[in-house]
DNA sequence: GAATAGCTAGACCAGTCGGTCTATTTTGTA
DNA sequence: TACAAAATAGACCGACTGGTCTAGCTATTC
């Protein structure tokens, strides 16, 4: 366990034990939100889930309710990425496959529950500009990473940046319709396309990968 | 302007005068609905836009929100399948193309603020069984749509409803990343691919339709 | 062990929500 | 014109929302 006695960064996220409550207060509001939705996911569900009071919430989320959303859809974002880079295969498309598979399992896991990625935040654009900015990052930096893939493997830059968000349109609609029906397979099937679209065009050896880097530096 | 002496059905929703509240009504929900979401727009909202008072509201549907969401995912359904059957093209992906030409221009005269299809109300389910199903039925009914013409240009019946299902799932994931990231590129991408999966495989000569056609009867 | 900051605890609040209810106006029919 | 049904109108309601605030607990620091 981490001291305390570098009073320099009080909380860095990974201190010892409030932090237990942050991340379960977090956890909780990640799956009512994309279950329900930012609105209809009330402060007394998500603490209810979380076993937290009131108090705990707006000392660890000053700003309440806003700034808890801003921090999930980081935390997704952070999630997907992740997966994206623990995840190593030879080809961005044969890494599609892998994390599709895992976030199948998950959407399985909840029963179908959990809905897309961000789209539960999406129509807040309208009401709260920060949540709406914190989600168009989102998809941007989800889509950045795919970019820089698929720019590796050899492939324009227009290219590679459509390809990449034509990546995260199929995940999102996948995994909308995979909750409406409630049924894996058109998220599967997502998935699948998503690959497939990410083999086109691709020059994915060694060779041009190192050429198409050295070209770029 | 039809009569009313035929008493057997008094409301064919195409009746004379108080259609007029009902569809204004109809229309200012779907509208606050895509823009912000089931939960963020609030029946005081829609009655001030529709310049309606709450008792024509619960005069029409007498069973609230939900009914009028209900009604507002009909609405949807019925105007996309409407594009579908309007948009007459050689092809089923020259129908996408122009019906999506259509739909990216309706994103731009809402100034990107209309959500995707029926996203907005996928994560009522867990609280509205009746809007639920409401809403499985309605990509049901899209993907059915599809399916069957993309089954008409020759494909098996297993690929023409994964066309299908990807198509559907492309326009609305790229109809809330327009959304997110307030442009219609993203659509148009989609479009872009839905026309090209649309493609893939098809023997789109009057000869294969019509050996299709008597094959299936 | 006293002091202090971090955190927990939950009573409480004003505002808003969807929904009900009764009164009134409008409309269609005879 | 008389009458009934349809539709409009909006005051009103209990429930619940996100958010505030004070009090108390806990633990680290001297």
């Amino acid at each position: 366990m981490k001291s305390k006695t570098l009073v320099t960064s009080p909380n860095t996220d990974t201190d010892s034990e409030s932090v237990n409550t942050r991340q379960r207060i977090l956890s909780a509001a990640l799956h009512l939100f994309r279950k329900r939705g930012y609105h209809a996911a009330g402060l007394n569900d998500i603490l209810e889930l979380a076993r937290a009071p009131k108090g705990s919430l707006y000392h660890h989320f000053p700003d309440g309710k806003e700034e808890i959303a801003v921090a999930v859809v980081a935390q997704i974002t952070q999630g997907i990425i992740g997966l994206f880079a623990a995840n190593r295969a030879r080809t961005t498309s044969a890494m599609l496959t892998q994390v599709g598979e895992q976030m199948a399992q998950g959407i399985e896991r909840t029963h179908h529950e959990v809905c897309a990625l961000f789209s539960a935040f999406v129509a807040e654009r309208s009401t709260s500009p920060l949540l709406g900015s914190a989600v168009a990052q989102a998809y941007d930096d989800m889509t950045n990473e795919l970019r820089k893939r698929f720019a590796l493997e050899g492939r324009s830059a227009k290219v590679a940046s459509e390809r990449a968000a034509l990546v995260v349109m199929l995940l999102e609609g996948g995994a909308i319709l995979a909750q409406a029906q409630q049924s894996v397979a058109p998220f599967r099937l997502a998935v699948k396309q998503a690959s497939l679209i990410a083999i086109q065009d691709a020059t994915h050896t060694r060779k041009a990968r190192a050429v198409s880097a050295s070209l770029s530096s």
